[in-house]
DNA sequence: TCTCGGTTACTCGAAATCGAGTATTCGCAT
DNA sequence: ATGCGAATACTCGATTTCGAGTAACCGAGA
């Protein structure tokens, strides 16, 4: 699977777009955002330009009139060409077919949990957890209003599947959040022991990562062989 | 919320590393590897060196010392300063505490589902569930290996955050694919009615867009309102 | 009539991103 | 002893991305 040559996915809304019928490219910025694209695709004036050139350039859309209305600035309407169109078609069959690795914010995060003590993640977590409710019932409000207004669920589908995502992740921090509370999960008495060294006795963590045996006895085997670098 | 000096999230990460100890950027790369934190951190060389500079530049992290052993190249081992503390400090509060709004690339895919017929995407979204399904597997071995190791879950959260995203992934994929073909979906009855005309009758997709009352009539009204840019 | 905020339509350059390429050394099998 | 693949440690420049900036026009109210 050789890379795309313009691989933006928002060049992927522009082909779809075009698709429908020729535009010049604030036209399409401004149809993405009224049907609400731009929430599943990210859309920025800088990136849809250069995108669009792009798509020239490797000849998936082609300018097919230049307006100047008044002393307004030139608008140069484009049009898909067919192999625009089977570029379009190979890359939705790609989209919906094949799964792609994409990194969240959270995931980051996370791996780093130890850096923070427990009573602090669990706050924190909690506080996400909280923010996402909020969201969930935007969300919810949003779908009815859609419905209210008759526009079927196949044209914001994408919007269903965001809100999945996002319970999954309000579900997820909650549940972590307890967890770690009520030690379910593993590695957090260890946590826990060694952030009361760092506070209560002031021991410097840097102390505890050199020699763990020594503050931790053989409590914890595990430690003795990873992380494998680290010694 | 002014924007972070250095954005990348590996620039979280090599904060986070050398607050552990030490290291030169090379060190950091392969230490992220062992640990499978790339797999939630995007993880580049390109990347590496130019966040590390841009990282010294405002005076996160310092040189320390810069090594030559034989003819090898330079090593030069980097030390978080006090500010470099501060700012991972503050960026994991926000990384845990705050949602940040991420696009996945199968979102985009499903804004344009009507633009297949939908035994098509039927057949793209099953597909896809099945890879997805072989994913959770791996996911699952992984971790039972993992904790066969006797690493505890407090070092793979991030993995099992994962995990879930594609669970619901998974199961958002299959349950659509069954709404398609049950006609659960609201809207899936006129798609299959619009690539009828288009597939049986040879009219093409433009004139329906362009004139969609002719060919639907009124059974149909929210093609009258929405989406209201069309006109 | 003036003006003032909003919309239309795009430009520009700085910064970030990427990943192939380079050059050396190490271990190990032949 | 030698060859060769893997590991070490980075470099470089071509894209890409970003978003603030620009400049004209439009309509409504003072």
């Amino acid at each position: 699977m050789a890379k795309r040559k313009v691989a933006n996915p928002l060049a992927f809304a522009v082909l779809g777009s075009l698709g429908e019928r020729p535009m010049h490219p604030y036209e399409i910025s401004t149809m993405l955002k009224s049907r609400g694209k731009d929430l599943s695709i990210r859309l920025n004036y800088g990136s849809l330009y250069s995108v669009v050139s792009a798509l020239e350039k490797h000849g998936f859309i082609k300018a097919v009139e230049t307006l100047r209305e008044g002393n307004r600035p030139e608008r140069t309407v484009y049009a898909i060409t067919e192999a625009g169109q089977a570029e379009f078609a190979d890359w939705l069959t790609e989209l919906l077919a094949r799964p792609e690795k994409d990194f969240s914010q959270l995931e980051a995060g996370l791996a780093y949990l130890p850096a923070f003590p427990p009573a602090k993640v669990i706050e924190l977590l909690e506080q996400r957890a909280e923010v996402l409710r909020a969201e969930i019932e935007q969300f919810e409000a949003t779908h009815e209003q859609l419905r209210a207004m008759g526009l079927p669920q196949l044209f914001w589908v994408e919007s269903e599947f965001r809100l999945e995502l996002i319970r999954t992740e309000a579900e997820f921090a909650s549940r972590l959040a307890d967890r770690i509370r009520n030690d379910e999960l593993e590695g957090a008495g260890f946590w826990r022991q060694g952030y009361e060294l760092v506070e209560k006795l002031g021991i410097p963590m840097t102390d505890l990562l050199r020699d763990p045996v020594k503050y931790f006895g053989e409590e914890f085997p595990w430690l003795q062989e990873v992380p494998p670098e680290a010694r």
